[in-house]
DNA sequence: TATGAATGAGTCTTCATTCAT
DNA sequence: AATGAATGAAGACTCATTCAT
């Protein structure tokens, strides 16, 4: 709908206090995208609870988009390690699903308000694209290890795309469930975590 | 002079062909929410798919939101029915839930441009208490047959709210990826179906 | 999405410059609503007739009613100064009505355009409790000083509210007949002034 | 603002049924217009109060405008028979003044919801011309009394124009607040009426 | 860095009026 | 006489973004 022409730069240099600045206006979207979303978040808004103008955006973000893109490449980021930090090398290709499946619902816990933005990713055509490129990383991450799994066996043998896709959907609607209050309130964290961890282990073997 | 769609109650009597033009409404809004989303969809590109002025819009609906909630309703009671068809009432309780499954991806890659209308309900705030109602529906319906399966001793001993999330999460997931094409070309309708049948199955034992 | 107009404060710091825009555009709305009235103005008029672009009214206005309100606000405190400076405290309450009323006839005068608009008053009921809230306020005063001149004796014995809508009612029908230019053109603003004064002083006497 | 093209003529003939019809569609108007205000009633809520659809007020009316125009025009011609009736022609002519001042507060006393309507008069511009016709009838009627009243040297030797307009004024801001509810609920009609011919009466003298 | 001012291109919604039946 | 359908021309308000200082 709007621009896409080609995300512009901004390559600024800055000061200690102008990257305070920065994160603050990035803290004040990522709470303001998951309470209302992306598209109902004004930059106004972000502004506001930043404690700033309106035009000062403009000094750190080139666009509300890009702004929402750093967002996101940082979130992956952050993921992909905390996965990679879960994942114990010496065991099987399962058992490091597991671990990492366990991992990103912990992780997606604690960033409760990041992750809630990423639900975003299923339907907001105007991010698609940004967004699909997240999700093809973990596909492919998923996926490697899945094949790994059904040649040693302990994988069930049906398309290992399609398994994977699982295996992130599960991963995701438990996660969603539980930011959304969804679950009952006997279930923290670990529990989930191994829930889903199980859950998964069963749809795979 | 501001807001007099308090008053909007809209019972109007419609003619053979009125009716016939509120569908064709209801078909454009559809297919356009599912391309580009409810928020990037305006009233105008609705009623230019309906080759209709954008102020017979009003004759038919009060508000796009109000549509939106027509569109929802309509294709919740439908598949509330291709669910209840679906299932054998001879079969337990975890035969039904598979049963109930396989329908609900059937009926959703037939109604493909309907549930890429229904990924929104994961963001979207505006829409969010509309689209929470028909969730919770399902869910309930699904936790019946959950903890009826897990007396019969045929479905794991876990919390019944949080499996049956479990359940619908997967449905979702890969009907989500079935429409963003995002399976392999060999994966077909019945194929998506009977597989996440038997992925739901094996995550609730 | 709908209406965000609640959160409006508006709270804006404006520079010397920003000031001058806005008295602009009251400027600017005041000669448009006197003469084509408040509802037949659009914003859009308003903005053209200070040179500027729709859009930068709301940045000094909420809304074209909030304007108005503005307007009236800033009238009727003016018009209660020059009332006060007119009337010698070491009159009587009859001289002073009459030292009021001739004043507001000349501020009437001299403030076509405000006054034009305040005939609005009588009828626009979206505007009606705005308006309102001034006419008491100026009832309230008449009617203090009608009762002191009915215990001076000096004033007809009848319900002082009743004497003090008459009051009011001539100075604001001739007040509109002059502007409407009904009256000859041998009766100037002081003749105006004294006649009213002298009618209003017989008729309560 | 809209159209004033050249007030189109319908000269329907009405069955009896027909004319039952427009008098409901002329009562509602009245009842809304003096409610809300011209510009504030739509057709459509004349209609629905009136039970009716918006269609078929172009049966009997060609538009708004000319509806309101009928309505006035009956009015006025009621009002005028009211005061004629009143007068007694053998008093001189500062009674006469008297009995009809009295008697038009007395018709707008009854006629409350047409008159309320005719506080319009002083504002709405779309209407101005329609209703400055009238207003100019009844300011002649009342100088030529004034004239012969100065004649008689009964009234003040202040210019006549002025004068009559202070009368009109006066009946028309008593029967304002007194429709408004404004003054003292021991002021009744027949006080009105007594207490107008005598501020008037005063004030000419 | 930071801000107030300014803009343009939307986007929903309203409503008098006309038309076909 | 009556109605449902349809339209066009407007009008209020929004918001990302740019500019000058």
């Amino acid at each position: 709908m709007t621009d896409r022409l080609e995300d512009r730069q901004l390559d600024r240099t800055h000061t200690e206090h102008g990257r305070e600045r920065k994160q603050q206006l990035l803290d004040a979207a990522t709470e303001l995208f998951a309470e209302r979303g992306y598209g109902a978040t004004r930059i106004v808004d972000i502004c506001q609870r930043a404690g700033v103008t309106k035009s000062l955006f403009y000094w750190y973000f080139p666009t509300k988009r890009e702004l929402f893109v750093d967002l996101v490449r940082t979130m992956r980021l952050a993921l992909r390690r905390a996965q990679a930090a879960a994942m114990d090398p010496s065991c099987d290709a399962l058992g490091r699903i597991g671990q990492g499946t366990a991992a990103s619902v912990r992780f997606m816990a604690e960033h409760a308000a990041y992750f809630a933005l990423v639900d975003l990713e299923r339907s907001d055509p105007e991010l698609a694209d940004v967004l699909a490129e997240g999700r093809d990383v973990y596909l492919d991450d998923v996926r490697s290890l899945v094949e790994e799994g059904q040649r040693d066996g302990r994988i069930i043998d049906a398309d290992a795309t399609t398994l994977s896709i699982g295996v992130l959907g599960a991963v995701s609607s438990f996660s969603h469930a539980f930011r959304g209050n969804r679950l009952p309130a006997t279930v923290d964290v670990d529990h989930l975590a191994e829930l889903v961890e199980r859950w998964v282990t069963r749809a795979l073997t």
